[in-house]
RNA sequence: CGGAGUGUGGCGCAGCUUGGUAGCGCAUCUGGUUUGGGACCAGAGGGUCGCAGGUUCGAAUCCUGUCACUCCGACCA
């Protein structure tokens, strides 16, 4: 049925909201395709869940087509699974915690490989059954310290999950491959520019993790691009080579000096440079000539606190989210005064690996950023007051306990795979696919025989699209300065038609008429049929809502023809009547 | 969770400094004029000023608390 804009649902806004900053959130509200209904929750109005709709049915077909089936959980799900696995408390605060009447626990769902493992545990437990895919759509709830950008980070937001369920690795693998194509032909029937990169798998558990990334400004995960080779990854996920190792036998033996008054890796740097009997004869010291220890506490999941000290050059800092990354599911958090205080071989400030190592004074764990060449020479703290040592060489003078891979990632570092620059960007997790391996079969004990009648632990992956984030990542991608612009195979409707100019029973006639023969041909038509509203009115809400096409029926129909504009191309053209609705589904058929 | 800012009809804002019972634009309704780029005139409806206390004869305005939102950071399949 040819949906009227004078009976849609819908109110357009003239003024951008006040609470929306990003550019697809502003435009949503606007437009009138979303409100909001709760902190992070968003109400679809019918602009906005026909799109919602039309990529759902995207996923739908294309992870159909790979042979996964839909299932549907409920979003309420009883606390054991999820404190067999250790989520009940691994995912801390951002889990929806509630109680029933006799104060028994429940959780909303924030993603389910508990319930998908403990299904097929419950129906199936021979080889033969496997491989097999299942997936849902529905919505997910995660208490999220920060909702922005609307759909873009909400605490309820609807996402496909699909899991798969293999014997060994070889399976896994097919399944993984599987579900990354379809991943691919979904982003791309999408119109969704995308970058996959290497991701750390984070709270899910599990080793080889992909993220599908659309690149943008606003975007909130930072991923690294080789300008050379096709290496990508999540910054969390770079991982820098160990060095090669240095030939230090032509360094000097390690020296004491004086450095009073150096704060700072800068006020250090610059007193080398300031000393005659310091200075170098072919250069001046500079940072990376440093070795900055870093001493942080880790909070391990049972509360146990462990402190760490991390050797990074003088010129990077540590990445919390890298280091954060590294070390989960331990936190992270402050070496503060009092802990210093209790540990007397820490001199703040003039800390080195004199006293740092597990067999050293302090006792703390002491860990080499890669870079850190085995033979390389540093200028480091000596653990006393007012006192640094140089020369000193790794493995010659002190050795860590390891390499952990945390310092910052900076534009034009060293490509870990080809050795050429990296550049940083930003963008949207849109796609995310895990291979889980046995984390969570072996949990929960979901084992099928094989084929020698024994009891094999299965093997799982897990692969999520954000439903509702992908909308916003459209709208997102495609606006221009007047409004939203859908593609074709998630626009709300194919054709949006304007009757333009004055009151006239030829041109409502023709808008009519056109509007029925292109919902006979089976195009979806929003038909502006507004009276005594102003043409002007009406071409800013048709460019707002973002219809690809947009069909004028004005001043031209006395003369035979419709002006068809095209809202990506810009462009316009008066094209005779009777050929406007055999172009319009041609196009739909070809999309 | 830390820092900054903001809460006044559906949306955007003014009023708050100096307390006196709420106003403007958009949107909505009625009538009329207008009709190819966010028209005009006249009239109308709609707000316990985020919430809860307090001060005061009197609070949108001052005080305290609290909730929410936005931005930056922390956090985040």
């Amino acid at each position: 049925m040819v949906q009227r804009l004078s009976t849609l649902f819908v109110r357009t806004l003239r003024d951008n909201p006040a609470d929306a900053e990003v550019p697809s959130h502003r435009l949503l509200v606007r437009a009138g395709y979303i409100r909001r209904a709760a902190p992070g929750g968003y109400t679809w109005l019918p602009l906005g869940f026909r799109v919602f709709q039309n990529v759902a049915r995207v996923i739908r077909e294309e992870m159909d087509a790979i042979g996964a089936q839909e299932v549907n959980f409920p979003a309420m799900l009883p606390k054991e699974p999820y404190e067999v696995t250790g989520r009940w408390t691994d995912y801390g605060d951002n889990l929806f915690r509630l109680q029933d009447r006799r104060k028994v626990d429940f959780l909303l769902g924030p993603t389910h490989e508990e319930m998908f493992t403990l299904l097929v545990k419950d129906l199936y437990s021979s080889y033969k059954d496997l491989p097999v895919w299942l997936y849902q759509i529905q919505n997910k709830f995660r208490d999220e310290a920060r909702p922005r950008g609307g759909l873009l980070r909400g605490r309820e937001f609807s996402m496909k999950d699909s899991y798969s369920f293999d014997l060994d690795q070889e399976g896994l693998q097919r399944s993984y491959d599987a579900h990354r194509n379809a991943y691919i032909r979904i982003f791309e029937r999408l119109g969704l520019p995308f970058a996959i990169v290497s991701a750390m798998s984070g709270a899910m558990g599990g080793s080889a993790s992909e993220e599908f990334l659309f690149p943008c400004d606003i975007g909130e995960d930072t991923f690294v691009q080789c300008t050379a080779c096709n290496y990508s990854a999540n910054t969390e996920a770079v991982r820098v080579g160990v060095a090669d190792t240095i030939d230090a036998s032509s360094v000097a033996a390690a020296k004491v000096v004086d450095t009073p008054d150096t704060p700072t890796i800068q006020t250090l740097v610059d007193l080398f440079n300031a000393r005659e009997d310091l200075q170098l004869a072919d250069r001046q010291w500079n940072a990376a000539d440093t070795l900055k220890n870093v001493v942080v506490n880790l909070r391990h999941p049972d509360g146990r606190l462990e402190a760490l000290a991390i050797g990074v050059p003088g010129d990077r800092e540590v990445d919390l989210k890298r280091l954060e990354a590294q070390v989960s599911p331990a936190e992270v958090e402050a070496f503060d005064e009092s802990h210093f205080a209790a540990n007397s071989a820490l001199v703040k400030g003039y800390i080195g690996p004199g006293v740092l190592g597990t067999n050293n004074a302090s006792g703390i764990r002491y860990m080499l950023d890669p870079r850190v060449a085995a033979g390389s020479a540093w200028i480091t703290g000596a653990d006393s007051h007012g006192k640094h040592v140089m020369n000193l060489v790794n493995g010659r003078d002190f050795t860590a306990d390891g390499t952990l891979d945390v310092a910052e990632i900076r534009d034009d570092d060293t490509c870990p795979s080809c050795r050429s620059a990296l550049t940083i960007k930003r963008g949207i997790e849109i796609g995310h696919v895990f291979q889980l391996g046995p984390k969570y079969a072996e949990a929960l004990g979901l084992q099928v025989l094989d084929k020698n009648g024994k009891q094999q632990t299965v093997t799982m992956g897990s692969y999520g699209i954000g439903v509702s984030r992908a909308v916003a990542a459209i709208a997102e991608a495609m606006h221009d300065d007047s409004g939203l612009r859908w593609p074709l195979e998630v626009s709300p409707f194919d054709v949006h038609i304007v009757i333009a100019g004055k009151d006239d029973a030829t041109i409502t006639a023709t808008a009519e008429s056109l509007a029925a023969e292109l919902e006979g041909s089976g195009l979806k038509v929003l038909l502006d049929d507004r009276q005594g509203i102003s043409p002007g009115v009406k071409f800013k809400d048709a460019e707002l809502i973002g219809v690809p096409n947009i069909v004028v029926a004005g001043r031209g129909v006395a003369n035979g023809t419709l002006e068809v504009r095209d809202r990506f191309a810009g462009t316009a053209f008066e094209t005779p009547i009777a050929q406007v609705g055999p172009q319009l589904v041609a196009q739909a058929r070809g999309k």
